[in-house]
DNA sequence: TTCTATTTGTTCGTATGTATG
DNA sequence: ACATACATACGAACAAATAGA
Protein backbone atom coordinates (compact mmCIF):
# COMPACT_ATOMS: atom_id res chain seq x y z
CA UNK A 1 0.00 0.00 0.00
CA UNK A 2 1.90 2.88 1.45
CA UNK A 3 5.21 3.25 -0.36
CA UNK A 4 7.94 2.34 1.67
CA UNK A 5 10.41 4.68 0.18
CA UNK A 6 8.77 8.16 0.21
CA UNK A 7 7.86 10.02 -2.42
CA UNK A 8 10.61 12.85 -2.16
CA UNK A 9 13.10 10.10 -2.02
CA UNK A 10 11.97 8.31 -5.45
CA UNK A 11 12.02 11.72 -7.47
CA UNK A 12 15.58 12.51 -5.81
CA UNK A 13 16.75 8.87 -7.20
CA UNK A 14 15.35 9.53 -10.25
CA UNK A 15 17.00 12.99 -10.55
CA UNK A 16 20.77 11.30 -9.41
CA UNK A 17 19.82 8.52 -12.26
CA UNK A 18 19.44 11.50 -14.57
CA UNK A 19 22.74 13.29 -13.47
CA UNK A 20 25.29 9.79 -13.31
CA UNK A 21 23.50 9.65 -16.91
CA UNK A 22 24.62 12.86 -18.20
CA UNK A 23 21.01 14.04 -19.29
CA UNK A 24 21.95 16.98 -16.94
CA UNK A 25 25.69 18.11 -16.92
CA UNK A 26 27.62 20.42 -14.28
CA UNK A 27 26.87 23.84 -15.06
CA UNK A 28 23.57 22.80 -16.43
CA UNK A 29 20.24 23.68 -15.06
CA UNK A 30 17.37 21.30 -14.00
CA UNK A 31 14.04 21.36 -14.98
CA UNK A 32 12.11 24.08 -13.22
CA UNK A 33 10.23 23.19 -10.34
CA UNK A 34 7.10 23.30 -11.87
CA UNK A 35 7.61 21.89 -14.57
CA UNK A 36 9.18 18.85 -11.91
CA UNK A 37 6.28 18.94 -10.66
CA UNK A 38 4.65 18.00 -14.32
CA UNK A 39 6.56 15.22 -15.14
CA UNK A 40 6.84 13.42 -11.96
CA UNK A 41 2.65 14.28 -10.81
CA UNK A 42 3.76 15.25 -6.95
CA UNK A 43 3.52 18.83 -5.53
CA UNK A 44 6.36 21.18 -5.55
CA UNK A 45 6.86 20.63 -1.58
CA UNK A 46 7.52 17.29 -2.67
CA UNK A 47 9.81 18.32 -5.87
CA UNK A 48 11.76 20.65 -3.35
CA UNK A 49 12.02 17.98 -0.38
CA UNK A 50 13.51 15.62 -3.90
CA UNK A 51 16.21 18.57 -4.53
CA UNK A 52 17.10 19.26 -0.94
CA UNK A 53 18.51 16.03 -1.12
CA UNK A 54 20.52 16.38 -4.03
CA UNK A 55 21.79 19.78 -2.37
CA UNK A 56 22.80 17.59 0.54
CA UNK A 57 24.91 15.76 -1.35
CA UNK A 58 26.49 18.57 -2.99
CA UNK A 59 25.04 17.55 -6.30
CA UNK A 60 23.29 20.70 -7.33
CA UNK A 61 22.59 24.19 -6.03
CA UNK A 62 19.60 26.41 -6.18
CA UNK A 63 19.48 29.98 -7.46
CA UNK A 64 16.47 31.81 -7.04
CA UNK A 65 15.75 33.32 -10.25
CA UNK A 66 17.70 31.64 -12.49
CA UNK A 67 17.18 27.77 -11.57
CA UNK A 68 18.47 24.76 -10.12
CA UNK A 69 22.59 24.32 -11.25
CA UNK A 70 24.25 20.69 -11.54
CA UNK A 71 27.35 21.17 -9.46
CA UNK A 72 29.36 18.03 -9.61
CA UNK A 73 28.03 14.23 -11.13
CA UNK A 74 26.97 11.67 -9.43
CA UNK A 75 30.51 10.33 -6.76
CA UNK A 76 32.19 7.75 -8.74
CA UNK A 77 34.27 6.27 -5.68
CA UNK A 78 38.09 5.29 -6.99
CA UNK A 79 41.04 4.52 -3.89
CA UNK A 80 39.68 7.85 -2.58
CA UNK A 81 37.43 7.91 0.25
CA UNK A 82 34.35 10.17 -0.22
CA UNK A 83 32.30 10.71 2.85
CA UNK A 84 29.64 12.96 2.97
CA UNK A 85 27.24 10.71 5.37
CA UNK A 86 27.21 7.48 6.89
CA UNK A 87 26.05 5.69 3.68
CA UNK A 88 29.34 6.68 2.22
CA UNK A 89 31.47 4.81 5.08
CA UNK A 90 29.18 1.61 4.03
CA UNK A 91 29.90 2.42 0.62
CA UNK A 92 33.44 2.19 1.33
CA UNK A 93 33.15 -1.21 3.95
CA UNK A 94 31.30 -2.80 1.30
CA UNK A 95 34.12 -2.76 -1.28
CA UNK A 96 37.35 -3.74 0.97
CA UNK A 97 37.28 -6.68 2.33
CA UNK A 98 38.21 -7.25 5.96
CA UNK A 99 39.93 -9.48 8.46
CA UNK A 100 38.99 -9.75 12.24
CA UNK A 101 42.97 -10.39 13.78
CA UNK A 102 41.89 -10.40 17.05
CA UNK A 103 39.39 -9.85 20.24
CA UNK A 104 39.41 -9.71 23.82
CA UNK A 105 37.68 -8.39 26.48
CA UNK A 106 38.52 -5.69 29.19
CA UNK A 107 37.09 -3.40 31.84
CA UNK A 108 38.05 -0.12 30.74
CA UNK A 109 40.20 2.03 32.84
CA UNK A 110 40.14 5.56 33.52
CA UNK A 111 42.49 6.67 31.03
CA UNK A 112 40.61 4.20 28.31
CA UNK A 113 37.37 5.88 29.63
CA UNK A 114 38.18 9.36 29.25
CA UNK A 115 39.24 8.83 25.39
CA UNK A 116 36.21 6.34 24.70
CA UNK A 117 34.33 9.05 26.33
CA UNK A 118 32.03 6.38 28.03
CA UNK A 119 31.83 5.59 32.35
CA UNK A 120 34.54 3.68 33.47
CA UNK A 121 34.79 0.29 35.30
CA UNK A 122 32.53 -1.46 32.59
CA UNK A 123 33.34 -3.93 30.37
CA UNK A 124 33.32 -3.37 26.98
CA UNK A 125 35.21 -5.96 23.64
CA UNK A 126 37.88 -4.69 21.79
CA UNK A 127 38.43 -6.10 18.71
CA UNK A 128 41.30 -5.94 16.08
CA UNK A 129 40.88 -5.91 12.30
CA UNK A 130 42.45 -5.14 9.14
CA UNK A 131 41.10 -4.19 5.50
CA UNK A 132 42.39 -4.91 2.47
CA UNK A 133 41.98 -2.65 -1.08
CA UNK A 134 40.55 -6.08 -2.62
CA UNK A 135 40.96 -9.89 -1.62
CA UNK A 136 44.72 -10.50 -2.38
CA UNK A 137 46.06 -6.73 -2.21
CA UNK A 138 47.62 -4.83 0.34
CA UNK A 139 46.15 -3.94 3.54
CA UNK A 140 44.85 -0.42 3.50
CA UNK A 141 43.36 -0.42 7.12
CA UNK A 142 44.72 -1.31 10.25
CA UNK A 143 41.40 -1.15 13.32
CA UNK A 144 40.54 -1.11 16.88
CA UNK A 145 37.19 -1.27 17.88
CA UNK A 146 35.30 -0.79 21.17
CA UNK A 147 32.13 -1.80 21.77
CA UNK A 148 30.54 -2.82 25.69
CA UNK A 149 30.12 -6.18 26.23
CA UNK A 150 26.59 -6.65 25.41
CA UNK A 151 26.98 -6.26 21.39
CA UNK A 152 29.94 -8.90 21.61
CA UNK A 153 27.39 -11.29 20.09
CA UNK A 154 27.59 -9.34 16.93
CA UNK A 155 31.67 -9.84 16.71
CA UNK A 156 30.95 -13.12 15.66
CA UNK A 157 28.59 -11.76 13.06
CA UNK A 158 31.21 -10.38 11.20
CA UNK A 159 33.95 -12.85 10.95
CA UNK A 160 32.42 -14.06 7.90
CA UNK A 161 31.65 -10.84 6.56
CA UNK A 162 33.06 -7.45 5.23
CA UNK A 163 30.70 -5.18 6.85
CA UNK A 164 31.00 -2.82 9.47
CA UNK A 165 30.37 -4.32 12.92
CA UNK A 166 28.32 -0.98 13.44
CA UNK A 167 25.63 -2.71 10.76
CA UNK A 168 25.68 -6.08 12.73
CA UNK A 169 25.13 -4.83 16.23
CA UNK A 170 22.23 -2.72 13.95
CA UNK A 171 20.94 -5.78 13.04
CA UNK A 172 20.79 -8.02 15.93
CA UNK A 173 20.23 -5.68 18.62
CA UNK A 174 18.00 -3.53 16.81
CA UNK A 175 19.08 -0.09 17.36
CA UNK A 176 20.34 2.62 15.23
CA UNK A 177 23.12 4.92 14.85
CA UNK A 178 22.26 8.34 13.51
CA UNK A 179 25.60 10.17 13.93
CA UNK A 180 29.07 9.49 13.26
CA UNK A 181 31.31 12.38 14.85
CA UNK A 182 34.69 11.94 13.13
CA UNK A 183 38.44 12.93 13.68
CA UNK A 184 40.80 12.77 11.16
CA UNK A 185 44.80 13.46 11.87
CA UNK A 186 48.16 12.57 11.16
CA UNK A 187 49.48 9.63 13.94
CA UNK A 188 52.72 7.60 13.68
CA UNK A 189 52.54 3.84 13.32
CA UNK A 190 52.42 1.35 16.44
CA UNK A 191 54.58 -1.80 16.14
CA UNK A 192 51.25 -3.50 15.65
CA UNK A 193 49.90 -0.71 12.95
CA UNK A 194 53.33 -0.81 11.03
CA UNK A 195 52.88 -4.71 11.00
CA UNK A 196 49.70 -4.79 9.20
CA UNK A 197 50.35 -2.33 6.91
CA UNK A 198 53.31 -3.08 6.33
CA UNK A 199 55.53 0.53 7.06
CA UNK A 200 57.85 0.78 9.34
CA UNK A 201 57.07 1.47 12.68
CA UNK A 202 56.55 5.33 13.09
CA UNK A 203 55.96 5.95 9.45
CA UNK A 204 53.15 8.70 9.06
CA UNK A 205 49.34 7.37 8.91
CA UNK A 206 46.07 8.81 8.64
CA UNK A 207 44.20 8.39 11.46
CA UNK A 208 40.27 8.12 11.72
CA UNK A 209 38.75 8.46 14.86
CA UNK A 210 34.83 7.59 14.87
CA UNK A 211 32.05 7.86 17.55
CA UNK A 212 29.25 6.25 16.69
CA UNK A 213 26.10 7.36 18.63
CA UNK A 214 22.38 6.33 18.44
CA UNK A 215 19.34 8.68 18.63
CA UNK A 216 19.48 8.96 22.13
CA UNK A 217 22.81 10.75 21.88
CA UNK A 218 23.99 7.43 23.45
CA UNK A 219 27.43 5.78 22.96
CA UNK A 220 27.49 2.70 21.03
CA UNK A 221 30.77 1.85 19.32
CA UNK A 222 34.25 3.52 19.28
CA UNK A 223 36.76 2.89 16.02
CA UNK A 224 40.15 4.23 15.71
CA UNK A 225 41.58 3.10 11.88
CA UNK A 226 44.69 3.93 10.57
CA UNK A 227 45.75 4.14 6.58
CA UNK A 228 48.89 4.58 5.12
CA UNK A 229 49.75 7.72 4.73
CA UNK A 230 50.67 6.91 0.59
CA UNK A 231 47.08 6.80 -1.31
CA UNK A 232 44.86 7.88 1.20
CA UNK A 233 42.85 10.48 0.22
CA UNK A 234 39.46 11.89 2.18
CA UNK A 235 36.85 13.99 0.21
CA UNK A 236 33.98 16.21 1.32
CA UNK A 237 31.74 18.73 0.39
CA UNK A 238 31.21 22.22 2.17
CA UNK A 239 28.00 24.11 1.02
CA UNK A 240 27.17 27.73 2.61
CA UNK A 241 24.36 27.51 4.79
CA UNK A 242 22.56 30.51 4.40
CA UNK A 243 18.90 29.86 2.79
CA UNK A 244 18.64 26.10 2.66
CA UNK B 1 9.53 45.51 8.17
CA UNK B 2 10.97 42.72 5.76
CA UNK B 3 13.62 40.97 7.88
CA UNK B 4 16.98 40.62 6.47
CA UNK B 5 16.88 36.67 7.82
CA UNK B 6 14.41 34.24 7.78
CA UNK B 7 11.95 33.89 10.42
CA UNK B 8 13.32 29.81 10.41
CA UNK B 9 17.40 31.56 10.62
CA UNK B 10 15.96 33.23 13.67
CA UNK B 11 14.37 31.00 15.24
CA UNK B 12 17.11 28.17 14.15
CA UNK B 13 19.93 30.85 16.37
CA UNK B 14 17.51 31.17 19.29
CA UNK B 15 17.57 27.61 19.71
CA UNK B 16 20.95 27.05 19.34
CA UNK B 17 21.70 29.90 21.97
CA UNK B 18 19.36 27.81 24.46
CA UNK B 19 21.35 24.65 23.80
CA UNK B 20 24.68 26.80 24.25
CA UNK B 21 23.70 28.32 27.39
CA UNK B 22 22.33 24.58 28.33
CA UNK B 23 18.44 25.44 28.45
CA UNK B 24 19.00 21.81 26.87
CA UNK B 25 21.60 19.22 27.54
CA UNK B 26 23.03 16.61 24.96
CA UNK B 27 20.61 13.88 25.82
CA UNK B 28 17.52 15.83 26.37
CA UNK B 29 14.38 16.20 24.05
CA UNK B 30 13.68 19.66 22.59
CA UNK B 31 10.37 21.55 23.14
CA UNK B 32 7.73 19.69 20.66
CA UNK B 33 7.52 21.33 17.20
CA UNK B 34 3.68 22.40 18.58
CA UNK B 35 5.04 23.94 21.56
CA UNK B 36 7.51 26.01 19.85
CA UNK B 37 5.50 27.38 17.07
CA UNK B 38 3.49 28.39 19.58
CA UNK B 39 6.36 29.84 21.23
CA UNK B 40 7.79 31.67 18.62
CA UNK B 41 4.96 32.74 17.11
CA UNK B 42 5.64 30.83 13.35
CA UNK B 43 4.04 28.26 11.37
CA UNK B 44 5.01 24.56 12.11
CA UNK B 45 6.56 24.25 8.96
CA UNK B 46 8.73 27.33 10.02
CA UNK B 47 9.30 25.34 13.35
CA UNK B 48 10.62 22.74 11.17
CA UNK B 49 13.19 24.43 8.51
CA UNK B 50 14.79 25.86 12.01
CA UNK B 51 14.85 22.37 13.40
CA UNK B 52 16.41 21.22 10.43
CA UNK B 53 19.19 23.68 10.45
CA UNK B 54 20.06 22.53 13.60
CA UNK B 55 20.01 18.59 12.26
CA UNK B 56 22.46 20.18 9.51
CA UNK B 57 24.90 20.86 12.15
CA UNK B 58 24.89 18.05 13.52
CA UNK B 59 22.98 19.28 16.72
CA UNK B 60 20.00 17.71 17.17
CA UNK B 61 18.06 14.42 15.69
CA UNK B 62 14.38 14.02 15.65
CA UNK B 63 12.41 11.01 16.53
CA UNK B 64 9.04 10.71 15.35
CA UNK B 65 6.92 9.36 18.54
CA UNK B 66 9.52 10.58 20.70
CA UNK B 67 10.57 14.34 19.96
CA UNK B 68 13.87 15.74 18.78
CA UNK B 69 17.00 15.30 20.71
CA UNK B 70 19.80 17.37 21.52
CA UNK B 71 22.80 15.34 20.19
CA UNK B 72 25.41 17.76 20.99
CA UNK B 73 26.40 21.46 22.33
CA UNK B 74 27.51 23.90 19.76
CA UNK B 75 30.75 23.72 18.51
CA UNK B 76 33.79 24.39 20.77
CA UNK B 77 36.39 25.63 19.02
CA UNK B 78 39.82 24.96 19.75
CA UNK B 79 42.76 23.99 18.11
CA UNK B 80 40.79 21.93 16.28
CA UNK B 81 39.05 22.14 12.59
CA UNK B 82 35.47 21.50 13.00
CA UNK B 83 34.82 21.45 9.67
CA UNK B 84 30.81 21.28 8.39
CA UNK B 85 30.16 24.23 6.57
CA UNK B 86 31.98 26.82 4.81
CA UNK B 87 31.17 29.42 7.77
CA UNK B 88 33.44 27.32 9.85
CA UNK B 89 36.27 27.53 7.24
CA UNK B 90 35.35 31.20 8.04
CA UNK B 91 35.58 30.80 11.72
CA UNK B 92 38.76 29.08 11.83
CA UNK B 93 40.64 31.66 9.51
CA UNK B 94 39.12 34.62 11.87
CA UNK B 95 41.10 33.10 14.58
CA UNK B 96 44.54 32.85 12.58
CA UNK B 97 46.74 35.29 12.16
CA UNK B 98 48.24 35.11 8.49
CA UNK B 99 51.08 36.71 6.23
CA UNK B 100 51.33 37.16 2.25
CA UNK B 101 54.92 35.58 2.27
CA UNK B 102 55.40 35.98 -1.74
CA UNK B 103 52.82 36.39 -5.34
CA UNK B 104 53.43 35.80 -8.42
CA UNK B 105 51.57 35.65 -12.05
CA UNK B 106 52.21 32.28 -13.96
CA UNK B 107 50.39 30.99 -17.32
CA UNK B 108 49.16 27.68 -16.41
CA UNK B 109 50.51 24.92 -18.26
CA UNK B 110 49.31 21.62 -19.29
CA UNK B 111 50.48 19.62 -16.20
CA UNK B 112 49.59 22.93 -13.36
CA UNK B 113 45.76 22.76 -15.85
CA UNK B 114 45.30 18.79 -14.88
CA UNK B 115 45.92 19.58 -11.47
CA UNK B 116 43.73 22.92 -10.72
CA UNK B 117 41.25 21.40 -12.69
CA UNK B 118 41.05 24.60 -15.35
CA UNK B 119 41.81 25.04 -18.86
CA UNK B 120 45.79 25.79 -20.22
CA UNK B 121 47.21 28.46 -20.92
CA UNK B 122 45.47 31.44 -19.18
CA UNK B 123 47.15 33.48 -16.75
CA UNK B 124 46.73 33.14 -12.53
CA UNK B 125 47.78 33.99 -9.69
CA UNK B 126 49.72 32.12 -7.02
CA UNK B 127 49.84 32.96 -3.58
CA UNK B 128 52.10 32.37 -0.74
CA UNK B 129 50.88 32.50 2.92
CA UNK B 130 51.35 31.24 6.15
CA UNK B 131 49.03 31.22 9.51
CA UNK B 132 49.99 31.52 12.65
CA UNK B 133 48.26 29.98 15.87
CA UNK B 134 48.40 33.70 17.30
CA UNK B 135 50.30 36.73 16.58
CA UNK B 136 53.65 35.71 18.12
CA UNK B 137 53.47 31.61 18.04
CA UNK B 138 54.11 28.92 15.63
CA UNK B 139 52.86 28.62 11.74
CA UNK B 140 50.43 26.14 12.15
CA UNK B 141 49.56 26.61 8.33
CA UNK B 142 51.71 26.84 5.36
CA UNK B 143 49.50 27.79 1.78
CA UNK B 144 49.60 28.13 -1.72
CA UNK B 145 46.70 29.44 -2.92
CA UNK B 146 45.99 29.82 -7.38
CA UNK B 147 43.31 32.25 -8.69
CA UNK B 148 42.81 33.11 -12.11
CA UNK B 149 44.29 36.25 -13.20
CA UNK B 150 41.59 38.96 -13.04
CA UNK B 151 40.95 38.43 -9.20
CA UNK B 152 44.25 39.80 -9.27
CA UNK B 153 43.81 42.84 -7.01
CA UNK B 154 41.88 41.13 -4.48
CA UNK B 155 45.29 39.99 -3.44
CA UNK B 156 46.04 43.66 -2.26
CA UNK B 157 42.87 43.39 0.45
CA UNK B 158 44.38 40.49 2.01
CA UNK B 159 47.61 42.03 2.75
CA UNK B 160 47.02 43.87 5.93
CA UNK B 161 43.61 41.58 7.02
CA UNK B 162 43.70 37.91 8.07
CA UNK B 163 40.47 37.49 6.08
CA UNK B 164 40.85 34.28 3.60
CA UNK B 165 41.19 35.51 -0.07
CA UNK B 166 37.87 34.18 -1.40
CA UNK B 167 36.43 36.83 1.20
CA UNK B 168 38.25 39.04 -0.27
CA UNK B 169 37.20 38.32 -4.09
CA UNK B 170 33.58 37.96 -2.90
CA UNK B 171 33.56 41.45 -1.72
CA UNK B 172 35.56 42.80 -4.15
CA UNK B 173 34.07 41.15 -7.48
CA UNK B 174 30.76 40.87 -6.20
CA UNK B 175 30.95 36.91 -7.12
CA UNK B 176 29.95 34.24 -3.93
CA UNK B 177 31.52 30.72 -3.69
CA UNK B 178 28.61 28.04 -2.92
CA UNK B 179 30.88 25.16 -2.49
CA UNK B 180 34.36 24.02 -1.28
CA UNK B 181 35.49 20.66 -2.47
CA UNK B 182 37.89 19.81 0.08
CA UNK B 183 40.51 16.76 0.02
CA UNK B 184 42.43 15.52 2.95
CA UNK B 185 45.83 13.29 2.89
CA UNK B 186 49.07 12.95 4.26
CA UNK B 187 52.19 14.45 2.53
CA UNK B 188 55.56 15.08 2.83
CA UNK B 189 57.00 18.70 3.47
CA UNK B 190 58.74 20.54 0.52
CA UNK B 191 61.80 22.25 1.10
CA UNK B 192 59.72 25.77 1.44
CA UNK B 193 56.87 24.16 3.61
CA UNK B 194 59.16 22.37 6.00
CA UNK B 195 61.18 25.96 6.91
CA UNK B 196 57.19 27.36 6.91
CA UNK B 197 56.14 25.39 9.68
CA UNK B 198 59.85 24.47 11.17
CA UNK B 199 60.00 20.89 10.68
CA UNK B 200 62.22 18.62 9.03
CA UNK B 201 61.96 18.49 4.79
CA UNK B 202 59.90 15.68 3.96
CA UNK B 203 58.25 14.98 7.44
CA UNK B 204 54.63 14.19 7.51
CA UNK B 205 51.68 16.76 6.83
CA UNK B 206 48.54 17.38 6.96
CA UNK B 207 47.18 18.38 3.40
CA UNK B 208 44.32 20.07 2.79
CA UNK B 209 43.47 21.03 -0.89
CA UNK B 210 39.96 23.33 -1.20
CA UNK B 211 38.29 24.30 -4.78
CA UNK B 212 36.23 27.09 -4.61
CA UNK B 213 33.35 27.09 -6.78
CA UNK B 214 30.29 29.23 -7.36
CA UNK B 215 26.61 28.78 -8.24
CA UNK B 216 27.47 28.51 -11.90
CA UNK B 217 29.93 25.57 -11.20
CA UNK B 218 32.85 27.57 -11.82
CA UNK B 219 36.16 27.07 -10.42
CA UNK B 220 37.47 30.40 -9.27
CA UNK B 221 40.04 29.23 -6.74
CA UNK B 222 42.39 26.37 -5.61
CA UNK B 223 44.00 26.60 -2.57
CA UNK B 224 46.82 23.73 -0.68
CA UNK B 225 47.34 24.34 2.79
CA UNK B 226 50.08 21.92 4.56
CA UNK B 227 49.89 22.12 8.49
CA UNK B 228 52.25 20.34 11.03
CA UNK B 229 51.08 16.18 11.59
CA UNK B 230 51.04 17.38 15.65
CA UNK B 231 48.15 19.08 16.92
CA UNK B 232 46.18 19.21 13.92
CA UNK B 233 42.83 17.22 14.58
CA UNK B 234 40.16 18.13 11.73
CA UNK B 235 36.59 17.44 12.97
CA UNK B 236 33.23 16.19 11.19
CA UNK B 237 30.28 14.90 12.01
CA UNK B 238 28.26 12.36 9.62
CA UNK B 239 24.19 11.25 9.62
CA UNK B 240 22.22 9.08 8.28
CA UNK B 241 20.34 10.06 5.08
CA UNK B 242 16.93 9.66 5.56
CA UNK B 243 15.15 7.82 2.54
CA UNK B 244 17.55 6.81 -0.11
C1' DT C 1 16.78 51.75 -18.57
C1' DT C 2 12.43 49.89 -17.40
C1' DC C 3 9.29 46.49 -17.36
C1' DT C 4 7.72 41.72 -17.29
C1' DA C 5 7.80 36.87 -16.99
C1' DT C 6 10.20 33.14 -14.87
C1' DT C 7 12.34 30.71 -11.06
C1' DT C 8 13.66 29.66 -6.53
C1' DG C 9 13.04 30.96 -1.45
C1' DT C 10 9.98 31.64 2.41
C1' DT C 11 5.71 31.27 4.89
C1' DC C 12 1.29 30.14 5.90
C1' DG C 13 -2.64 26.36 6.27
C1' DT C 14 -4.27 21.51 6.40
C1' DA C 15 -4.30 16.55 6.41
C1' DT C 16 -2.51 11.93 6.88
C1' DG C 17 1.07 8.38 8.02
C1' DT C 18 3.99 6.13 11.42
C1' DA C 19 6.55 5.29 15.52
C1' DT C 20 6.80 5.88 20.57
C1' DG C 21 5.39 5.65 25.27
C1' DA D 1 -6.09 1.31 22.87
C1' DC D 2 -4.82 5.94 23.06
C1' DA D 3 -2.50 10.35 22.92
C1' DT D 4 1.70 12.47 21.47
C1' DA D 5 5.36 13.49 18.37
C1' DC D 6 7.79 13.79 14.22
C1' DA D 7 7.60 12.65 8.91
C1' DT D 8 5.41 13.18 4.64
C1' DA D 9 2.42 15.38 1.45
C1' DC D 10 -1.12 18.21 -0.52
C1' DG D 11 -2.45 23.32 -1.54
C1' DA D 12 -1.74 28.44 -1.82
C1' DA D 13 0.45 32.93 -1.73
C1' DC D 14 4.01 36.31 -1.68
C1' DA D 15 9.01 37.82 -1.78
C1' DA D 16 13.39 38.19 -4.00
C1' DA D 17 16.53 37.51 -7.65
C1' DT D 18 17.39 36.76 -12.42
C1' DA D 19 16.99 37.02 -17.38
C1' DG D 20 15.25 38.78 -21.38
C1' DA D 21 12.28 41.93 -24.10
Amino acid sequence: MTPSVPKYSAVADALVDRIRAGIYKPGDLLDSEPELTRQFGVSRHTVRAALRALYEKGLVIGQRGRGTVVQATAVNPRYRHACNSIEDVLQYAATTPRQVVARRRLVVDEALADWLGCAPGYSWWEVHTTRRQDTAGPVVASSQIWVPDAFGDAINDIEATDEPLFVAIERRFGCTFAQIRQTLSVASASAREATDLGVDEGAPVMCVERRFVDERGGLLEVSRSVHPAQGFRYETSLRRVIGT
